[in-house]
RNA sequence: GCUCCGAUAGUGUAGUCCGGCCAAUCAUAUUGCCCUCUCGAGGCAAUGACCGGGGUUCAAAUCCCCGUCGGAGCACCA
């Protein structure tokens, strides 16, 4: 199987099923794969040389290792050669007809003037567009269909046009005659020995298109299957890598890895597992329809993968502090994970004012818990230490909270999917390393991004996974 | 206008080819309960779907026709 992306930018989540998909086929039935960059338009749909890391870089995140690389634009001579064979079969003939002109004529069901062409005029024209004797719009090269056919899509198709403005990879750029997608694409499935092919159903027609160089060439096609698009809920930037780019370029987005746009990379710099977005990508099957890819899904998926392993820390985002009395504990001690109590405690200082998220603020007379320390009782203005005694909250009626302390805690700009949030979190944040992956009680996963400066010192920078 | 494709709960999916075991599967989501010092994890439960209309048949989610809705192609884009 292949996966050919068109390298035109880092790839967003919906790219990632195509590689999801067939790599995990791939390892389902012993297959092998490779990724086949259709690099054959430096024009109009021009790569970006970066993307084709970028791209690989993907594919890896994912969870898979391609079985080959290839890149279009490496193969032009090959095309070349079953292009001159195709004509010396009578298969494709050399037509200067302007594109409104052919246009017009195909949709009348009428030929070109230039369909009955014998071989050696077409061969000796062909030779002229793949050495640049002509400019670009001259000339074509068209594969001989059904002019007939009841199909309009499928008549007298363009294989080879001129272009003028060089391709950007060094490799290619001395190039000006390239085939379109349906010429390339079919013969290197054929050559590269693909046996199935996905793909959207904006290439409904392809199959169909490439039968007839196929039917000339005797070859057998492989079996195609074809899909919809995915939407993704839960983001309000398009699933677009051209919406992307512009936002980035606009300088409302930070980057390809700023959490609010759909890409892998940002979902990778918010700590999602590339194996849970495999996972949901496999969920959605192949349908022709379009699909909406709920992020829950990938969420769920994450959750499963990282749970286990996400120790536990306090944050609490944009606090509301309040004074102790009552003589409570100097340091609380709450578990590491609660699921492994041989990971340990962790040592909060309690001082004498803590801070809690506006949502958890308890009512006057309330009796509230704060995890890891001790139930307190809110009264004139104050939160009254009233013991340890875990009974309280089993017998209900107490909210268990998280908290920090007033000023021993440490500042946090959390990245999320809409906005940046800040907030203070226990001290020992301030020592956890760039790349881990912790979940903030009662908040959701994060994984820890790195530090920056501030007026006033320093700030741990996270990133919000889910909840 | 011509051509092609699709339609099962909020979302995704199984079942459709070869009609009955489908008053419809599983996951996710939401809600409630149990457990838990988290709104995480675990356990239990509830919610919720065959696009509409005809036809064939003893029997239709499944086959046929019509309609509706949605998607795609008709590029010297991929």
């Amino acid at each position: 199987m292949r996966c050919a992306p068109n390298p035109n930018g880092p790839w967003h989540v919906g790219h990632a099923r195509m590689p999801a998909v067939i790599g995990t086929y791939k390892q389902r039935y012993d297959g092998w794969f490779c990724v086949r960059f259709d690099d054959t338009d430096p024009e109009t749909k021009r790569p970006d040389l970066d993307a084709y890391d970028a791209i690989l870089e993907g594919v890896d995140y994912l969870g898979f290792t391609p079985d080959a690389v290839y890149r279009a634009s490496d193969r032009l001579e090959i095309y070349y050669d079953h292009a001159r064979e195709l004509i010396e079969l009578g298969g494709a003939y050399t037509c200067e007809l302007p594109g409104e002109e052919f246009s017009a004529l195909k949709n009348a069901g009428k030929p070109s003037p230039n369909r009955d062409k014998d071989p050696e005029t077409v061969l000796a024209e062909f030779e002229g567009m793949v050495a640049g004797e002509y400019d670009p719009g001259e000339m074509v090269l068209r594969v001989k269909t059904d002019i007939k056919h009841k199909n309009p899509a499928l008549r007298d198709w363009v294989a080879f046009r001129l272009i003028d403005t060089p391709h950007p990879r060094a490799e290619a750029a001395e190039y000006r005659c390239w085939p379109l997608l349906d010429f390339q694409s079919g013969i290197d499935d054929h050559l590269l020995g693909i046996t199935h092919i996905v793909r959207g159903i904006d290439l409904q027609d392809s199959a169909k298109r490439q039968q007839f160089v196929y039917d000339y060439f005797g070859w057998e096609y492989p079996e195609v299957i074809h899909w919809g698009h995915v939407q993704l809920d839960d983001y309000d930037v398009k699933t677009s890598t051209s919406t992307i780019r512009e936002l980035i370029e606009a300088g409302e987005l930070d980057g390809w890895d700023d959490p609010r746009a759909p890409t892998l990379a940002s979902l990778e710099r918010r700590g999602i597992r590339g194996e849970a977005i495999t996972a949901a990508m496999v969920e959605l099957g192949t349908s022709t329809s379009d699909v909406d890819l709920a992020m829950s899904s990938i969420y769920a998926h994450n959750r499963e993968l990282v749970d286990d392993a996400s120790d536990r820390r306090f944050l609490v985002r944009d606090g509301r502090e309040l004074p102790l009395a009552g003589s409570p504990p100097e340091e609380a001690n709450p578990p590491v994970h609660p699921d492994h109590e041989d990971r340990g405690t962790r040592s909060i200082p309690v001082e004498d004012a803590v801070l809690l998220e506006e949502g958890d603020l308890p009512g006057r007379e309330e009796r509230i818990w704060l995890k890891g320390l001790g139930s307190f009782l809110y009264t004139r203005d104050v939160l009254q230490y009233t013991g340890e005694e875990i009974d309280v909250v089993r017998e209900g009626g107490v909210d268990v909270v998280h908290w920090v302390p007033a000023t021993g805690s440490v500042p946090v700009r959390l990245r999320t999917t809409e906005e940046d949030v800040l907030g203070r979190a226990e001290p020992g944040v301030a020592d956890l390393e760039p790349d881990e992956l912790i979940q903030f009680e009662r908040v959701g996963f994060a994984r820890i991004d790195g530090r920056e400066s501030v007026d006033d010192g320093e700030r741990i920078v996270a990133y919000y996974a889910h909840p």
